[in-house]
RNA sequence: GCCCCCAUCGUCUAGUGGCCUAGGACGCCACCCUUUCAAGGUGGAAACGGGGAUUCGAUUUCCCCUGGGGGCACCA
């Protein structure tokens, strides 16, 4: 039997990370077994579509690679893939259940529910429906037919007998049929809730294995009870850990950063993101952090899922984006920087910005930044034009505070020394600013600092020479020139 | 309140009865390299929640407790 898994989010927000976690499993475990992955988008609740979702979730997924076999826009054997064009199908499904006493119709109005439920809350039971519409007799239900009540369908929960399950992570789990109630499987408005509409499309989708959150655990037996009243067959369970917030709470947008498009918009790489999901709640081995798409997929499985929740931890995550940042080709960063710079730089550097001259950035800021919105901070000063913008006090700094005029005249003598430097390049420059610290009795670090505010308009830069050679003679001593001006 | 799941450094994890004086990674600290910032190198602090039981021997098996999480909708 070929493996067949599915993801099946529902449209009503943006994906967060352990949405991606759990479809990255689920693609990790088809890919590995050559078997196929579908996406199914839930899309039953008609008043909680969020708009733009559905784009979203699409997004999120091709951002990572994570393509689908079937589903939206990839026609397959078993669809539609919306369940929204899927209707005829649940209620199929619900008219033979009601016909085999498996269900009913339940009249009750969400009010009296509520009230029943407070009522339980009070008495300090479990808040379950009280079964009230489950021995309606024919009479009883013409009658509230006559009055123009729209019925919900619920399911018809043997009072006794336990359903039982082997989980591929958890191992064996029980559930009492007596703690479950006769929950709804088809709304007043016609549409199916989740726990019909996923056996109905699981079975006729012949999915083999249920990879989800654990957050789904408890309702495994009402879907056991629907697969069975059916007379379908139960598909592998494996209920995922779920990933928790730094609060250890369920991830939601109480959160922060969560949804995965929050992530790429702040710079990190789908390469990164890939890789780090993947490690959360699965492991090669003790020791392998950075593992390719390739490899994940030759060695992923489920035995080495692990049963414990995980913490979105970001620290670790931008750790690892800065490793796949230095492991990118100067041609490929430089591709991403331009992209991103256009985006971050300040509105009056003229776009587009010139490829080569980014190309010669590459080199001096690859290992300096782990996500790409550290850029712009970073470089601007290779791409305004005019004077710098930055405190005086910023080329005094510690060494040079209240020695203004020390300060002067050692950049007095950097800025006549330095015209004289024929071919303007690192080493060239270096050759000329080294020994003037010298002369000058300053350490060499104190004279670069000076000259690199000056230049750049920072402290913390890429290297001062190689900075200087990028920059250009006319740029540098013109900055300079203005560095000098600033101090008197 | 009821039901279910989980329990190794702050975090992600390795570990399936002796290989553990518990390994790796992020983060943190120190030192080295160094013109700043990074990157890199070296070293360090840091964990088996508690109690029973089984066993010659438990991080590893079982039970209880505690703690954490999830679920209990005409949401998925």
């Amino acid at each position: 039997m070929t493996v067949r898994v599915r993801f099946a989010p529902s449209p009503t927000g943006i994906p967060h990370v352990g949405n991606i976690r759990t479809a990255l499993f689920n693609w990790l475990f088809a890919r590995h077994e050559g078997g196929s992955f579908v996406l199914r988008i839930e899309d039953t609740d008609q008043t909680r579509l969020v708009p733009g979702a559905l784009d979203a979730i699409i997004d999120s997924l091709r951002w990572l690679g994570l393509d689908w076999d079937e589903g939206p826009e990839v026609d397959g054997p078993y669809g539609p893939y919306h369940q929204s064009q899927r209707l005829e199908h649940y209620r199929r499904a619900a008219e033979g259940l009601i016909a085999k006493d498996a269900a009913y119709r339940c009249y009750c109005s969400p009010e009296r529910l509520e009230q029943v439920r407070a009522e339980q809350a009070r008495r300090k039971e479990p808040p379950r429906y009280d079964r009230r519409c489950r021995n309606l007799n024919e009479d009883d239900r013409a009658q509230e037919e006559a009055k123009g009540t729209v019925p919900v369908v619920r399911f018809k929960t043997p009072l006794s007998g336990r359903e039982e399950f082997d989980d591929i992570v958890r191992g064996h789990v029980v559930f009492e049929n007596e703690t479950l109630d006769d929950f709804i499987i088809v709304k007043s408005d016609g549409f199916p809730t989740y726990h019909l509409a996923n056996v109905v499309d699981d079975h006729l989708m012949e999915i083999t294995h249920v990879l989800r959150a654990e957050e789904w655990l408890p309702s495994t037996p009402r879907h056991l009870l629907l697969y069975d009243a059916l007379g379908y067959a139960a598909p592998q369970f494996v209920h995922l850990p779920m990933i928790l917030g730094s609060d250890r709470a369920k991830l939601s947008k109480r959160h922060g950063a969560v949804s995965l498009l929050e992530y790429r918009r702040q710079g990190y790489l789908p390469e990164a993101m890939f890789n780090f999901l993947g490690l959360l709640g699965w492991s090669l081995d003790d020791r392998t952090e950075i593992i390719s798409r390739e490899e994940f997929i030759r060695y992923f499985s489920l035995e080495r899922i692990v049963k414990n929740p995980a913490i979105f931890d970001v620290e670790k995550l931008t750790w690892m984006n800065g490793v796949y940042v230095r492991a990118l080709s100067p041609e490929r960063l430089a591709e991403l920087l331009i992209e991103r710079l256009e985006e971050d730089l300040p509105p009056d550097v003229p776009r587009p910005l010139d490829r080569d001259y980014v190309l010669r950035i590459v080199p001096l800021v690859q290992e300096r930044i782990k996500r790409l919105d550290e850029a712009a901070v970073l470089t601007v000063f290779f791409f305004v034009e005019g004077p710098l913008e930055y405190p005086p006090e910023l080329l005094l700094g510690k060494r040079f505070a209240g020695k203004r005029d020390e300060a002067r005249r050692a950049l007095e003598s950097a800025t006549s020394r330095l015209p004289a430097v024929d071919r303007w390049e690192h080493d060239a420059l270096e050759g000329a600013l080294r020994p003037l610290a010298e002369e000058l009795g300053l350490k060499a670090g104190d004279l670069f600092m000076l000259v690199r505010v000056a230049v750049t308009g920072q402290t913390a830069t890429p290297p001062l020479f190689e900075t200087m050679e990028v920059l250009g003679r006319e740029r540098c001593l013109a900055r300079l020139d203005d560095a000098l001006h600033r101090l008197t």
